[in-house]
DNA sequence: CCCTTTCGTTTACATCTGTAGTCTATATTC
DNA sequence: GAATATAGACTACAGATGTAAACGAAAGGG
């Protein structure tokens, strides 16, 4: 899903499901997009399986096929898994800085993150290059 | 910075800079690209300016011009832009979840969570709609 | 000093993405 | 029923990306 799509897929997982009309109106609140790119867009999700159709009389009523969790899961486990291993602590720590949040979610976090010093490494291993056998470098690098 | 060129820099990150000759051997280990695409892609980056090049004779030595953390940070950050703020809390949680970490990032994440906690509200509002103003709607979808 | 290897540059081409105009068939309105 | 408004389909086109061959100039070998 490129990002102009995803904008659209957030309206519909909001309003859990639109008429092409609906998402026409909303995203023109947002972005200076013509109608025409508008309805690409919708289509482009269909071809891709991301929304699915019914019909009703000859308009669209759109929904997706994925929640927006699940999506969202995906695309930044997708991004986190061609990052370097020994570096996404600290990135995460950047993010937590960054954003605001709930003291429920907080809460969470924090217990998930008790249990997991129970059986946490004292380091993390670097694996940005492709790991050698007969490795000559040591530590970080390798 | 696409995938691809992606993973051209992470070698270059842990490497320090390389010469091409060095990327391409490396890279070649972990994914079936030709000598010409790997020299494409450096080009690219080089372009982009995300590698800088020392001429050394005729070969040229790369190096980038931004940091691993910084650019990866910057990803992230930019990825997490575009996500519905009402669940980025759960986002994080799963990513928590699925990932290891060393017991000093651990640490650090839990004395920045205790510190958020005391200003943290009860709850986040979903920003994946416009503003309207005349919002009829109430709760998670305005 | 010629030959070959090597490295960077140029060119190539299909696919994806952002962006949008045009067409067609069907609804809706008078 | 004829005129008009619409919704979705088709077409378009430039730029980014993945992928790679071909080319040219310089370096190293003999």
């Amino acid at each position: 899903m490129s990002p102009a799509e995803w904008e659209i897929m957030r309206i519909i997982w909001t309003k859990k499901g639109s008429s092409s009309k609906e998402v026409i109106s909303l995203m023109q609140l947002k972005r200076n997009w013509s109608e025409s790119t508008i309805k690409t867009l919708l289509g482009r999700l269909v071809e891709k399986k991301m929304l699915q159709t019914n019909k009703e009389g000859r308009r669209f009523f759109y929904q997706p096929t994925i929640t927006e969790s699940d999506a969202m899961n995906k695309v930044v486990s997708e991004l986190f898994d061609h990052l370097c291993n020994m570096k996404k602590g600290s990135v995460i720590l950047n993010l937590l800085s960054s954003l605001t949040f709930s003291r429920e979610d907080i809460k969470k976090m924090q217990s998930l993150l008790s249990e997991k010093m129970e059986t946490a490494p004292a380091s993390i291993t670097c694996d940005c290059l492709p790991h050698m056998e007969n490795c000559s470098m040591h530590e970080k690098n390798c």
